[in-house]
DNA sequence: TGGCGAACTCAACGCCGAATGAAATTCACA
DNA sequence: TGTGAATTTCATTCGGCGTTGAGTTCGCCA
């Protein structure tokens, strides 16, 4: 956080003291990402908030996509839910999971990259595909131990569509009141629901075909 | 749907015939901003699409943001979803509304301009601000008199991150199983879930503050 | 202390975006 | 039949985009 002194006239070359500006562009990506979308964001703002010439970006993330890819896969990948929240008695699975899950949108700076993400997904194949494959792994990973096995994907990708639910008419769309009803409350509401997709007893009726 | 007749090289000046190109630049305008949101489409692509001069767009529309007002407003308006949802037994409300919901979303033609909205939303505060509205509205329309009134917004906020999640899931991040799996499976699925954000008891606990 | 490689900026290219004004053609109504 | 309004294209402006190549400065190791 400790910002730059100041940029007035900036000569070429490399600048003395330790150099700090490959994070300095991740952080500024994560950003730009996470407030507009990919096709909403360009490099030059990303280089402009990281106080870096445009150039500069490209001679380390390549191009666009590159530095995308290394904004959201650095701060995507340690998502680590599951040890804490696995243990515990079976009912209170979805309370546990909720509260971890919302304790991380609730914090700014963990938000930022999960933002970029979902904005992207939107129009974006690659990302989408990326966002696809995180809800898969994640959301099933708490499930694996906890829930007849061969249910388990249909659970887990309706629990998933529950989270993103909340997260787009949270922090997203941003409808009133749920836009600023505490976190407690919001648990109040949502686990019941979530606990439902968990444990309930598999739908009845003939069951999907394989 | 019937194609304009080729073409090779065009003059300037009017067309003969009737005039149709104002129609075929909003359906154009649909399946572009559908397709790739706000930001990631262009006015040029719909003209294209149109098969019509750029200019001409923003001869009928002005500028990029009123395509798109007009764009989503058209097909937007005539919601209706209350009508026939309403009157029945109330437990089974969720389920009507839901079959509703999903047939709706399942045509490629009705689903267009519901995907631009979306997709436009996610990076676009304009959008945005429909979509809450859209949501507020729709939804909350369907509760009165069904759920008492204080805790309606909050009910039908619910309701609504529900159906968004279910979007998100299956039409857009398309997250396996859920997006392939066939429409009944997926009301059997939901609707006791929703059916419970709307009738379920209050929550306990002390209720949010005023 | 010299020099090599890493970090950094500058200037520019080619392209495509939204938007505009003028000219051409057709329509509709008198 | 004629004439004004509506529709359509063309040519153009202006700006910002991603990307590249060459040149400059600094850190570090021999």
């Amino acid at each position: 956080m400790t910002p730059r002194p100041e940029s007035t006239t900036r000569r070429p070359g490399r600048r003395p003291g330790p150099a700090r500006s490959r994070e300095d562009i991740l952080r500024a990506a994560q950003s730009v990402f996470a407030a507009r979308g990919y096709e909403g964001s360009t490099v030059r703002e990303i280089a402009r908030r990281a106080d870096v010439d445009a150039a500069l970006v490209h001679y380390f993330f390549g191009s666009k996509r590159g530095v995308f890819a290394a904004a959201v896969s650095d701060a995507l990948r340690p998502a680590e839910l599951a040890p804490a929240v696995l243990h515990g008695d079976p009912d209170g699975l979805a309370e546990r999971m909720l509260r971890r899950f919302l304790t991380r949108w609730e914090s700014p700076e963990q938000r930022r990259p999960m933002l970029a993400i979902i904005r992207s997904a939107v129009s974006n194949e690659v990302a989408a595909a990326q966002l696809s494959e995180f809800i898969t792994d994640e959301v099933l990973g708490l499930l694996v131990g906890s829930v007849p096995a061969d249910h388990a994907p249909v659970r887990a990708t309706m629990v998933g569509s529950q989270l993103i639910g909340l997260i787009m008419v949270r922090y997203i769309v941003k409808v009133e009141p749920l836009a600023s009803v505490d976190t407690e409350t919001l648990v109040r509401l949502t686990a019941p629901a979530i606990q439902r997709y968990l444990t309930t007893d598999a739908p009845s009726g003939r069951s999907p075909d394989p």
